[in-house]
DNA sequence: AATCCAACGATTTTT
DNA sequence: TCGTTGGATT
């Protein structure tokens, strides 16, 4: 990250390994003790992707073990990248044997070997998130479960977390099962295990989990991997799961050399499975552990780092950690109160061209929100200013539609078995394969227990389907038989340009008018380019919903837009945290199921937001927000009254309970339309603590509070007249005469 | 088989 | 409100 500003200090007296140079003294007694098992408790900003990428070269240059006895896993294959490229350039060239990767790319690879221990082919398939409830949603159907109480997605989802545990089917008990799919989980959960073996094919989950079973059926190839891995790395170890967690834990065991880099603190992915556990236990799970803690931080300034350090604090169950910098001081951060979410669309934008006017870089701006809801009023605010920016995150290269559909075709040619394949591209184009068509297929293929594809093969021999379909899937089945020939014969890459052509799949999309068809067509090109980084369609295949990322290739000057799960790892000098409110950040389905220990995640996920910054912070909350169709009134973030008072600053929009004008007068009109427009007089400042009308804007102080009665007639700025149903501690119930029934602060509401 | 409406539901998503 | 989805309609 950016330590450029490090001072050399150890290097003049004895002469240090480039590699060393510029480290502190906790990240060099993390890279160079590198016997037994070690936690690395990383902070924000520490510098832990320099430890982890020294700590291999260390390990390399000083001969303790050859490149292929190094295994470090990450969590992304961005970081793995990152990491083999550091390392490289650290040492030159010899990163090549070096086992780095993703859990589930580095399980998939040991787990290709040994396929066959877990019922499976070596070839076979990863499924991606789409096949996989497809796959959920036949056995839900099949088993007559009501899909309306228990959706595919939410019962896939239960699967997955059973595979987080490292739980296979037959551990699933009735503790475990609960209600679960009315209790039948279980089965559900074998059925599904069932049918992917007999796909071929498997789930992310499975990659680990098929591993573990395979160390355990197999103790040999347990015990070749724990004489190979001398040294296992692990980064973000506080987002690993229970199967990850015992899978390293074999692996380990043979050396004992781990170590994990990890930051409690930054865990946020408990809803997928990860256990902050694992972290926390650390020294429990591994005998004779060392913790060495990174706390110098070098991104943000002091006032941002206090600031979160005091946030943080907050929860229990940390290990703890005391994060300082030599950094200036810096700004304090600013809380804006504003109206509502298009006033708080409009003020990020005016500060983001502000920015612009002194010359920041809109590389150095992020906004960071807690949902992607959020993001369309700042998308659409940005549009307006014309800045340019661009969404991180979202739907990634390989998941969409085009690109599902031109694999699939792909990955029928390789493996005629993949019903999944089939039947996703069997009538796409439109070739006259209806439901009923696809039906008989299915129930051929069912009582002869076949692939869909061989029944497809037997039925155009009989009469079973209607002439013309039977005449346009032997075209189709021909079709597959003959590019499945070609395969052998020509270039994988000639192979998919002819079948995307000859199967009219690139034709469907040239003759389609949709708006975004062109951009379809790009990505078809662009997916035979990357085929062409592969040796073979089957290499491809291999690989492709494991390695395919996201095309973040915009290149130039873009501000940022994304969830603050995607920001974890980032830094921005300038960061804009909007949507601080109760309900939303807290985000309130999340604390509903989730108690405290979710509502715990949720101040970890706004210390991330705010660890992102290296200079400046701008935290919003908006006193009311239209969600879907009505309008809420919102009280400020519990997180922000965690912020300690003498680091921020608050701003108030005028108009807002700064200062709410007399009763009726129209003084309150007045502000409001001027800032409306964007003419206003500009946002009030005010230093929290200063003398100034009204209470403090982070503290939700009830204005008008006693004044309101039920049956009152009050009048709102936004809503006009109304009479008040119920008042439920400030939050008023009123009807109005021209918007309906609402819910608003009585704060914003004066008598009539 | 395609199209049209009503009903529904709507965090976060490394692989 | 908006986008998706499934049922009913033609």
């Amino acid at each position: 990250m950016n330590q450029s500003a490090i001072p050399e200090t150890s290097a003049a007296t004895t002469p240090t390994a480039p590699y060393l140079r510029g480290l502190n003294d906790q990240q060099r007694e993390a890279v160079e003790t590198v016997d037994g098992p070690l936690l690395v408790l990383a902070g924000a900003g520490t510098g832990k992707t320099r430890v982890l990428t020294a700590r291999i070269a260390h390990i390399l240059v000083t001969r303790r073990a050859w490149p292929n006895q190094i295994l470090a896993v990450t969590f992304t294959n961005k970081a793995a990248r990152e990491m083999r490229d550091r390392v490289s350039r650290m040492i030159g060239g010899a990163a090549e044997g070096l086992w780095i990767g993703t859990f589930h790319a580095i399980a998939t690879r040991m787990l290709r070997r040994h396929a066959e221990v877990v019922g499976l082919k070596s070839n076979f398939t990863i499924l991606d998130q789409d096949d996989q409830i497809r796959l959920v949603k036949q056995i839900i159907e099949a088993e007559e479960l009501d899909d309306k109480r228990w959706p595919a997605r939410a019962v896939h989802a239960a699967i997955e977390r059973f595979k987080d545990r490292g739980l296979t089917p037959d551990r699933i008990g009735v503790a475990e099962a609960g209600d679960i799919a009315d209790g039948r989980i279980g089965e559900i959960y074998k059925l599904y295990q069932q049918r992917l073996i007999i796909l071929n094919a498997a789930d992310f989950g499975d990659l680990l989990l098929h591993c573990l079973t395979v160390f355990t059926a197999k103790p040999d190839v347990l015990a070749e991997y724990q004489r190979q891995f001398h040294y296992v790395l692990v980064d973000e170890y506080q987002d690993s799961n229970v199967s990850q967690y015992l899978w390293l834990r074999l692996l380990a065991q043979g050396r004992n050399n781990i170590c994990c880099v990890g930051d409690d603190d930054q865990s946020i992915y408990s809803w997928r499975g990860a256990e902050v556990g694992n972290i926390l236990r650390f020294e429990k799970d591994f005998d004779g552990a060392r913790i060495i803690r990174l706390e110098q931080n070098y991104r943000s300034t002091q006032q941002i780092l206090s600031a979160a350090s005091h946030m943080i604090a907050n929860n229990d169950g940390r290990l703890g950690k005391t994060l300082w910098t030599e950094a200036e001081e810096g700004d304090p951060l600013e809380v804006h109160a504003v109206w509502d979410g298009e006033s708080e669309a409009r003020f990020v934008g005016n500060e983001i061209e502000t920015l612009q006017r002194s010359d920041t870089s809109l590389n150095e701006i992020a906004i960071l929100v807690r949902a992607s809801f959020q993001m369309r009023e700042f998308e659409e605010r940005l549009i307006t200013l014309g800045v340019p920016y661009r969404v991180v995150g979202g739907p990634r290269f390989y998941e969409r539609q085009e690109i599902r559909d031109a694999i699939a075709y792909l990955r029928v040619i390789a493996q005629p078995d993949d019903d999944l394949a089939l039947e996703r591209i069997i009538n796409t184009p439109r070739r006259g394969l209806g439901a009923a068509t696809i039906q008989t297929v299915y129930r051929h293929a069912r009582a002869q227990e076949i692939p869909l594809y061989e029944s497809a093969r037997q039925l155009i021999e009989t009469d079973e389907i209607k002439p013309q379909a039977r005449s346009s899937l032997r075209k189709l089945i021909e079709m597959f038989d003959r590019w499945r020939f070609e395969a052998q014969v020509t270039d994988h890459v000639e192979l998919a340009e002819a079948v995307l052509d000859e199967s009219g799949y690139t034709g469907m999309w040239m003759a389609s008018k949709a708006p975004d068809a062109p951009g379809r067509l790009e990505n078809l090109k662009e997916l035979v380019s990357a085929l062409g980084e592969f040796e073979s369609l089957a290499g491809f295949l291999e690989h492709i919903s494991l390695v395919i990322d996201r095309d973040d290739a915009a290149a130039g000057e873009l501000a940022s837009l994304m969830t603050l799960h995607a920001a974890k790892g980032l830094e921005f000098d300038n960061v804009f945290l909007p949507g601080w409110e109760e309900e939303v950040f807290p985000n309130r389905r999340s604390v509903d199921d989730g108690g405290s220990a979710a509502l715990e995640e949720e101040r970890r996920l706004a210390y991330v937001g705010i660890t992102r910054a290296r200079r400046r912070v701008w935290i919003s909350h908006a006193s009311s927000r239209r969600v879907y169709n009505q309008w809420l009134a919102c009280a400020p973030s519990r997180f922000i009254d965690e912020l300690p008072e003498d680091l921020v600053e608050h701003v108030t929009e005028p108009g807002l309970s700064g200062g709410i004008p007399e009763p009726g007068m129209g003084a309150l009109e007045v502000t409001w339309v001027e800032s409306r427009t964007g003419r206003g007089p500009g946002y009030r400042r005010m230093k929290e603590g200063e003398p100034s009308a009204g209470g403090s804007p982070g503290g939700g102080e009830v204005i008008n509070a006693g004044v309101i009665a039920i049956g009152d007639r009050v009048f709102h700025q936004k809503f006009g007249y109304g009479t008040v149903r119920s008042n439920d501690g400030g939050k008023l119930e009123i009807e109005f005469e021209k918007a309906g029934r609402k819910k608003v602060m009585e704060s914003f509401v004066a008598p009539a």
